[in-house]
DNA sequence: TTGACGACCATAAAATCCCATGATATCCCA
DNA sequence: TGGGATATCATGGGATTTTATGGTCGTCAA
């Protein structure tokens, strides 16, 4: 058992949570830059990580992260069959991160793999879940809301579980 | 069980993460000449490593790394049993192995054996995955990126086990 | 002499840097 | 507590650098 920290003390003795949350929705501008939101900055600056980006493997969206989980599908990888199925998935993953540069404005440049595999056009929805946080075309974002929405009120709350148990993949998608 | 260091940390004091990731086209010129993208020179550049390439044991394609891996196998031969078929395998594989020379544009020249061997023609497609990255033909790979997110989607993303060392900060040197 | 190869030089497109601006949020002090 | 000063943020655009790629020329060997 151990424990991946997330929290920490801020200079003034509060404590604050290192994860990506809320939504933002910014413009792709005319030569496809993207700002990323200030806050999702601050969770990377703090700990003076650069950001990866990679094509979701499930869904129409792109998933971002620090270089904690790259390295953790680098170490899976390493550690199953290198000829079965699955790390051929997760080579995919891998194939298909990137390593983002920002601007001194901290806007990255979207390469138009990204765009056209999110079916983005001039403006982009930044979701946090977490650890991680989804960048999806704001229109498909929300129906995808709505529709969470109307099965949680017809079939409940799914139950949370406060550790995780043996399979502790979050939002790897 | 053995590790590779990944992580580092630049000048700026920002975490590095030197692996292969991403994929990029190149077009193989007249003269069979084949630009290196310039984010695998940079990792290869930063541990002042040059390039080594092979023919992949089991897959239509290339496989590139740095001197690390190429070690490894050596080291991994001599474990074993020198008349064994795992070694004979991995003798293979050493012997179609070759350190390539880049000119000062970043270009490395193709020997035919690997273009014949990965069906090159025109173009070629690098796909970083990880510590070592694969040259493909683009419709090769393409192929094969639909197929694994097909699979994804139908039997469901591979379980990503966390490791005790997963911060990547400690020991970065 | 021809063909392969390395060392250079040239260039267009793309990425990146740098400065500017308007809007909003935050700070600070009366 | 109100309101002006200041800082932050997302966004825009021009200038500069990097990158991939094409070509030339000379050398060496078959």
């Amino acid at each position: 058992m151990f424990f991946i920290e997330v929290a920490r003390i801020n200079k003034y003795g509060m404590l604050f949570v290192d994860l990506f949350l809320s939504t933002f929705e910014n413009r792709i501008d005319a030569k496809g830059r993207l700002s990323v939101p200030a806050p999702y900055r601050a969770v990377l600056d703090r700990s003076r990580s650069p950001l990866y980006l990679y094509k979701s493997l499930t869904l129409s969206c792109l998933e971002g992260c620090g270089p904690e989980r790259i390295t953790q599908i680098v170490n899976a990888i390493e550690e199953l069959d290198s000829l079965s199925k699955e790390a051929e998935i997760l080579q995919i993953m891998l194939s298909s991160a990137q390593e983002m540069r920002l601007d001194s404005e901290g806007r990255m440049m979207l390469p138009a793999e990204f765009v056209s595999y999110a079916n983005l056009n001039s403006f982009a929805l930044f979701s946090g879940i977490g650890r991680s946080f989804q960048i999806w075309q704001p229109a498909a974002f929300r129906d995808r809301e709505t529709d969470s929405r109307v099965r949680a009120k017809r079939d409940g709350m799914p139950s949370l579980r406060l550790r995780p148990r043996s399979n502790p993949i979050e939002g790897a998608g």
